[in-house]
DNA sequence: ATCTCAATGGATATATTCATCCCTAGAGTT
DNA sequence: AACTCTAGGGATGAATATATCCATTGAGAT
Protein backbone atom coordinates (compact mmCIF):
# COMPACT_ATOMS: atom_id res chain seq x y z
CA UNK A 1 0.00 0.00 0.00
CA UNK A 2 3.01 2.04 0.62
CA UNK A 3 6.45 1.36 0.96
CA UNK A 4 8.90 1.94 3.94
CA UNK A 5 10.41 4.85 2.75
CA UNK A 6 6.67 6.93 2.41
CA UNK A 7 6.88 5.50 5.97
CA UNK A 8 9.58 7.10 6.84
CA UNK A 9 8.65 10.68 5.60
CA UNK A 10 5.50 10.69 7.69
CA UNK A 11 7.41 9.75 10.95
CA UNK A 12 9.61 12.68 9.87
CA UNK A 13 7.02 15.04 9.08
CA UNK A 14 5.54 14.30 12.41
CA UNK A 15 8.28 15.21 14.15
CA UNK A 16 9.05 17.90 12.46
CA UNK A 17 5.02 19.14 13.18
CA UNK A 18 6.24 19.13 16.65
CA UNK A 19 8.69 21.82 16.49
CA UNK A 20 6.97 24.78 14.16
CA UNK A 21 9.09 27.29 12.48
CA UNK A 22 12.03 25.89 14.03
CA UNK A 23 15.31 24.87 12.17
CA UNK A 24 15.78 20.69 13.01
CA UNK A 25 19.07 18.96 12.17
CA UNK A 26 18.87 16.19 10.37
CA UNK A 27 21.03 14.41 12.81
CA UNK A 28 18.92 15.05 15.53
CA UNK A 29 15.58 13.89 13.41
CA UNK A 30 17.94 10.75 12.47
CA UNK A 31 17.81 9.97 16.19
CA UNK A 32 14.54 10.76 17.31
CA UNK A 33 12.88 8.83 14.26
CA UNK A 34 15.22 5.70 14.02
CA UNK A 35 15.50 6.72 10.10
CA UNK A 36 18.99 6.08 9.10
CA UNK A 37 20.66 9.58 8.93
CA UNK A 38 22.11 8.99 5.24
CA UNK A 39 18.78 7.88 3.92
CA UNK A 40 17.27 10.51 5.96
CA UNK A 41 18.54 13.46 3.97
CA UNK A 42 17.86 11.86 0.71
CA UNK A 43 13.86 11.43 1.77
CA UNK A 44 13.80 14.97 3.34
CA UNK A 45 15.08 16.63 0.05
CA UNK A 46 12.77 14.91 -1.26
CA UNK A 47 10.36 16.63 0.55
CA UNK A 48 11.81 20.23 0.29
CA UNK A 49 11.81 19.97 -3.64
CA UNK A 50 7.83 19.24 -3.22
CA UNK A 51 7.92 22.34 -0.89
CA UNK A 52 6.93 20.36 2.33
CA UNK A 53 9.85 21.04 3.84
CA UNK A 54 12.18 23.96 4.18
CA UNK A 55 15.99 23.38 4.85
CA UNK A 56 18.77 25.82 6.08
CA UNK A 57 22.45 25.13 5.26
CA UNK A 58 25.34 25.62 7.46
CA UNK A 59 25.61 26.69 11.40
CA UNK A 60 22.09 26.93 12.94
CA UNK A 61 20.26 24.80 10.21
CA UNK A 62 18.65 22.08 9.74
CA UNK A 63 14.93 20.97 8.17
CA UNK A 64 11.61 22.71 9.21
CA UNK A 65 8.06 22.14 7.96
CA UNK A 66 7.09 24.42 5.42
CA UNK A 67 3.99 26.50 7.00
CA UNK A 68 1.50 26.17 4.11
CA UNK A 69 2.39 22.20 4.03
CA UNK A 70 0.46 22.14 7.89
CA UNK A 71 -2.54 21.67 5.79
CA UNK A 72 -0.96 19.69 2.94
CA UNK A 73 -3.31 16.05 3.37
CA UNK A 74 -0.89 13.47 3.55
CA UNK A 75 -1.65 11.89 0.34
CA UNK A 76 0.35 14.35 -1.46
CA UNK A 77 3.05 13.11 0.60
CA UNK A 78 2.91 9.42 0.01
CA UNK A 79 2.50 10.09 -3.85
CA UNK A 80 6.17 11.58 -3.55
CA UNK A 81 7.40 8.96 -2.99
CA UNK A 82 5.13 5.86 -4.57
CA UNK A 83 3.78 7.94 -7.68
CA UNK A 84 0.28 8.08 -7.98
CA UNK A 85 -1.57 5.59 -5.57
CA UNK A 86 -4.06 4.37 -7.80
CA UNK A 87 -5.93 1.86 -5.03
CA UNK A 88 -9.03 1.93 -7.87
CA UNK A 89 -6.65 -1.39 -9.57
CA UNK A 90 -7.99 -4.76 -9.65
CA UNK A 91 -6.46 -6.76 -7.35
CA UNK A 92 -6.93 -9.33 -10.51
CA UNK A 93 -5.51 -6.49 -12.57
CA UNK A 94 -8.08 -7.42 -15.01
CA UNK A 95 -8.80 -4.83 -17.32
CA UNK A 96 -12.42 -4.19 -17.05
CA UNK A 97 -13.22 -5.27 -13.56
CA UNK A 98 -16.22 -2.75 -12.02
CA UNK A 99 -19.53 -2.42 -9.92
CA UNK A 100 -21.30 -4.31 -13.29
CA UNK A 101 -18.60 -6.57 -13.95
CA UNK A 102 -16.85 -6.96 -10.71
CA UNK A 103 -13.70 -9.32 -9.87
CA UNK A 104 -14.33 -11.78 -7.42
CA UNK A 105 -12.21 -9.30 -4.72
CA UNK A 106 -14.07 -6.15 -5.90
CA UNK A 107 -16.73 -5.22 -3.70
CA UNK A 108 -14.48 -6.28 -0.86
CA UNK A 109 -11.76 -4.48 -1.87
CA UNK A 110 -13.58 -1.19 -2.96
CA UNK A 111 -14.61 -1.09 0.89
CA UNK A 112 -10.60 -0.98 1.74
CA UNK A 113 -10.44 1.68 -0.37
CA UNK A 114 -12.62 3.75 0.60
CA UNK A 115 -11.64 3.72 4.24
CA UNK A 116 -7.63 4.60 2.67
CA UNK A 117 -9.10 7.34 0.26
CA UNK A 118 -10.75 8.42 3.30
CA UNK A 119 -7.47 8.61 5.72
CA UNK A 120 -5.32 10.17 3.31
CA UNK A 121 -7.29 12.98 2.85
CA UNK A 122 -8.48 13.70 6.29
CA UNK A 123 -4.87 13.67 7.96
CA UNK A 124 -2.57 16.79 7.07
CA UNK A 125 0.59 16.92 7.31
CA UNK A 126 0.10 19.04 10.19
CA UNK A 127 -2.41 16.84 12.08
CA UNK A 128 0.73 13.93 12.22
CA UNK A 129 2.09 15.59 15.05
CA UNK A 130 2.36 12.76 17.59
CA UNK A 131 1.53 14.85 20.53
CA UNK A 132 -1.29 16.62 20.53
CA UNK A 133 -0.77 20.72 20.10
CA UNK A 134 -0.99 22.74 23.63
CA UNK B 1 -0.10 -4.84 1.51
CA UNK B 2 0.60 -7.81 -0.40
CA UNK B 3 3.12 -8.75 -3.06
CA UNK B 4 3.40 -9.13 -6.57
CA UNK B 5 3.83 -12.46 -5.91
CA UNK B 6 0.85 -12.94 -3.79
CA UNK B 7 -1.48 -11.28 -6.41
CA UNK B 8 0.21 -13.35 -8.91
CA UNK B 9 -1.26 -16.44 -6.68
CA UNK B 10 -5.04 -15.48 -6.06
CA UNK B 11 -5.12 -15.30 -10.05
CA UNK B 12 -3.33 -19.16 -10.54
CA UNK B 13 -6.46 -19.75 -8.09
CA UNK B 14 -8.80 -18.01 -9.63
CA UNK B 15 -8.17 -19.92 -12.77
CA UNK B 16 -8.15 -23.00 -11.59
CA UNK B 17 -11.22 -22.45 -9.60
CA UNK B 18 -12.82 -22.56 -12.43
CA UNK B 19 -11.99 -26.10 -13.55
CA UNK B 20 -12.48 -28.17 -10.64
CA UNK B 21 -10.95 -31.37 -10.46
CA UNK B 22 -8.70 -30.88 -13.66
CA UNK B 23 -4.97 -31.10 -14.36
CA UNK B 24 -4.17 -27.93 -16.16
CA UNK B 25 -0.51 -27.32 -17.70
CA UNK B 26 1.91 -24.52 -16.43
CA UNK B 27 2.33 -23.58 -19.96
CA UNK B 28 -1.62 -23.36 -19.95
CA UNK B 29 -2.13 -21.48 -16.52
CA UNK B 30 0.71 -18.82 -17.52
CA UNK B 31 -0.50 -18.03 -20.66
CA UNK B 32 -3.96 -17.16 -19.52
CA UNK B 33 -3.03 -15.22 -16.35
CA UNK B 34 -0.36 -13.57 -18.15
CA UNK B 35 2.51 -14.77 -15.51
CA UNK B 36 6.04 -15.45 -16.93
CA UNK B 37 5.89 -19.86 -17.02
CA UNK B 38 9.16 -19.82 -15.13
CA UNK B 39 8.24 -17.91 -12.41
CA UNK B 40 4.75 -19.48 -11.77
CA UNK B 41 5.78 -22.61 -11.51
CA UNK B 42 7.61 -21.61 -8.34
CA UNK B 43 4.59 -19.79 -7.59
CA UNK B 44 2.52 -23.28 -7.57
CA UNK B 45 5.03 -24.89 -6.41
CA UNK B 46 4.90 -22.61 -3.10
CA UNK B 47 1.12 -24.05 -3.04
CA UNK B 48 1.60 -27.41 -3.49
CA UNK B 49 3.74 -27.54 -0.06
CA UNK B 50 0.83 -26.00 1.27
CA UNK B 51 -1.43 -28.06 0.10
CA UNK B 52 -3.63 -25.31 -1.85
CA UNK B 53 -2.96 -27.18 -5.00
CA UNK B 54 -1.61 -31.22 -6.15
CA UNK B 55 0.48 -31.48 -9.55
CA UNK B 56 0.63 -34.22 -11.82
CA UNK B 57 4.27 -34.97 -13.63
CA UNK B 58 4.17 -36.32 -17.27
CA UNK B 59 1.85 -36.66 -19.72
CA UNK B 60 -1.68 -35.66 -19.20
CA UNK B 61 -0.18 -33.86 -15.95
CA UNK B 62 -0.57 -30.14 -14.95
CA UNK B 63 -2.12 -28.66 -11.47
CA UNK B 64 -5.02 -28.43 -9.76
CA UNK B 65 -7.02 -27.39 -6.48
CA UNK B 66 -6.98 -29.84 -3.80
CA UNK B 67 -10.76 -29.95 -3.02
CA UNK B 68 -10.08 -29.14 0.55
CA UNK B 69 -8.44 -25.83 -0.42
CA UNK B 70 -11.53 -24.43 -1.95
CA UNK B 71 -12.47 -23.71 1.15
CA UNK B 72 -9.48 -22.13 2.84
CA UNK B 73 -9.57 -18.44 3.03
CA UNK B 74 -7.17 -16.21 0.87
CA UNK B 75 -5.70 -15.32 4.04
CA UNK B 76 -3.77 -18.72 4.32
CA UNK B 77 -2.76 -18.25 0.99
CA UNK B 78 -1.35 -14.50 1.12
CA UNK B 79 0.40 -15.28 4.22
CA UNK B 80 2.70 -18.29 2.31
CA UNK B 81 4.09 -15.20 0.23
CA UNK B 82 4.41 -12.93 2.49
CA UNK B 83 4.61 -14.28 5.86
CA UNK B 84 2.08 -13.52 8.64
CA UNK B 85 0.47 -10.71 7.94
CA UNK B 86 0.83 -7.73 10.76
CA UNK B 87 -1.64 -5.22 9.51
CA UNK B 88 -1.75 -4.57 13.18
CA UNK B 89 1.62 -2.72 13.34
CA UNK B 90 1.75 1.06 14.02
CA UNK B 91 2.35 2.65 10.66
CA UNK B 92 4.01 5.09 12.58
CA UNK B 93 6.29 1.93 14.14
CA UNK B 94 5.30 2.99 17.45
CA UNK B 95 5.97 0.79 20.13
CA UNK B 96 2.64 1.35 21.99
CA UNK B 97 0.31 2.63 19.68
CA UNK B 98 -3.05 1.44 21.19
CA UNK B 99 -6.82 3.34 21.31
CA UNK B 100 -5.18 4.55 24.88
CA UNK B 101 -2.04 6.33 23.17
CA UNK B 102 -3.13 6.06 19.54
CA UNK B 103 -0.79 7.93 16.64
CA UNK B 104 -2.17 10.43 14.57
CA UNK B 105 -3.59 7.45 11.84
CA UNK B 106 -4.62 4.85 14.25
CA UNK B 107 -8.06 5.55 14.28
CA UNK B 108 -8.25 5.36 10.32
CA UNK B 109 -5.73 2.94 9.66
CA UNK B 110 -8.19 0.67 12.26
CA UNK B 111 -11.22 1.02 9.89
CA UNK B 112 -8.66 -0.04 7.06
CA UNK B 113 -7.62 -3.20 8.70
CA UNK B 114 -10.78 -3.78 9.73
CA UNK B 115 -12.07 -4.08 6.22
CA UNK B 116 -9.04 -5.94 5.30
CA UNK B 117 -9.18 -8.47 7.42
CA UNK B 118 -12.43 -9.02 6.68
CA UNK B 119 -11.69 -9.84 3.10
CA UNK B 120 -8.53 -12.32 3.79
CA UNK B 121 -11.29 -13.98 5.81
CA UNK B 122 -14.65 -13.67 3.79
CA UNK B 123 -13.45 -14.69 0.42
CA UNK B 124 -11.80 -18.62 -0.05
CA UNK B 125 -9.94 -20.09 -2.58
CA UNK B 126 -13.09 -21.59 -4.32
CA UNK B 127 -14.51 -18.04 -4.00
CA UNK B 128 -11.80 -16.52 -6.55
CA UNK B 129 -13.17 -18.24 -9.68
CA UNK B 130 -13.53 -15.50 -12.48
CA UNK B 131 -17.07 -16.35 -13.74
CA UNK B 132 -19.62 -17.16 -11.19
CA UNK B 133 -20.46 -21.23 -10.82
CA UNK B 134 -23.21 -22.60 -13.05
C1' DA C 1 12.58 -50.80 -21.97
C1' DT C 2 12.26 -46.53 -24.38
C1' DC C 3 10.30 -42.19 -25.44
C1' DT C 4 7.94 -38.04 -24.52
C1' DC C 5 5.73 -34.96 -21.58
C1' DA C 6 5.42 -31.83 -17.70
C1' DA C 7 6.58 -30.69 -12.96
C1' DT C 8 10.85 -30.11 -9.66
C1' DG C 9 14.73 -27.84 -8.08
C1' DG C 10 19.08 -25.58 -8.14
C1' DA C 11 21.74 -21.88 -10.03
C1' DT C 12 21.86 -17.64 -12.02
C1' DA C 13 20.26 -13.01 -13.81
C1' DT C 14 17.70 -8.61 -13.46
C1' DA C 15 15.17 -4.88 -11.18
C1' DT C 16 13.91 -2.34 -7.39
C1' DT C 17 14.29 -0.71 -2.94
C1' DC C 18 16.91 0.58 0.81
C1' DA C 19 21.22 2.16 2.69
C1' DT C 20 26.03 3.97 2.88
C1' DC C 21 30.10 6.73 1.53
C1' DC C 22 32.23 10.76 0.52
C1' DC C 23 32.95 14.97 -1.67
C1' DT C 24 30.82 19.65 -2.56
C1' DA C 25 28.13 23.86 -1.61
C1' DG C 26 26.63 27.29 1.17
C1' DA C 27 25.81 29.54 5.63
C1' DG C 28 27.28 31.44 10.09
C1' DT C 29 31.46 32.20 13.43
C1' DT C 30 35.84 33.76 14.64
C1' DA D 1 39.92 35.14 5.03
C1' DA D 2 39.95 30.90 7.50
C1' DC D 3 37.20 27.71 10.01
C1' DT D 4 33.33 24.96 11.25
C1' DC D 5 28.87 23.44 10.67
C1' DT D 6 25.11 21.21 8.06
C1' DA D 7 22.54 20.23 3.86
C1' DG D 8 23.12 18.68 -1.27
C1' DG D 9 24.24 15.29 -4.53
C1' DG D 10 26.64 11.73 -7.06
C1' DA D 11 28.43 7.13 -6.88
C1' DT D 12 28.37 2.91 -4.93
C1' DG D 13 26.87 -1.14 -2.07
C1' DA D 14 23.52 -4.50 0.04
C1' DA D 15 19.13 -6.74 0.36
C1' DT D 16 15.08 -8.30 -1.51
C1' DA D 17 11.81 -9.39 -5.05
C1' DT D 18 11.12 -10.86 -9.50
C1' DA D 19 12.43 -13.51 -13.48
C1' DT D 20 15.09 -16.89 -16.41
C1' DC D 21 17.76 -21.11 -17.55
C1' DC D 22 18.67 -25.76 -17.55
C1' DA D 23 19.37 -30.30 -15.79
C1' DT D 24 16.64 -33.83 -13.21
C1' DT D 25 12.68 -36.51 -11.77
C1' DG D 26 8.68 -39.07 -12.29
C1' DA D 27 4.65 -40.32 -14.88
C1' DG D 28 2.05 -42.08 -18.91
C1' DA D 29 2.37 -43.76 -23.95
C1' DT D 30 4.37 -46.82 -27.22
Amino acid sequence: MYSATARYALRILGFLAERPGQWVQGREIAGATGIPANYLSKILNQLRKKRVVASQKGWGGGFRLEPAATRMPIRDVLEVFDGQLDTRACVFELRDCDADNPCPLHDHWERVRTEYDQMLDAVTVGGLRARPAR
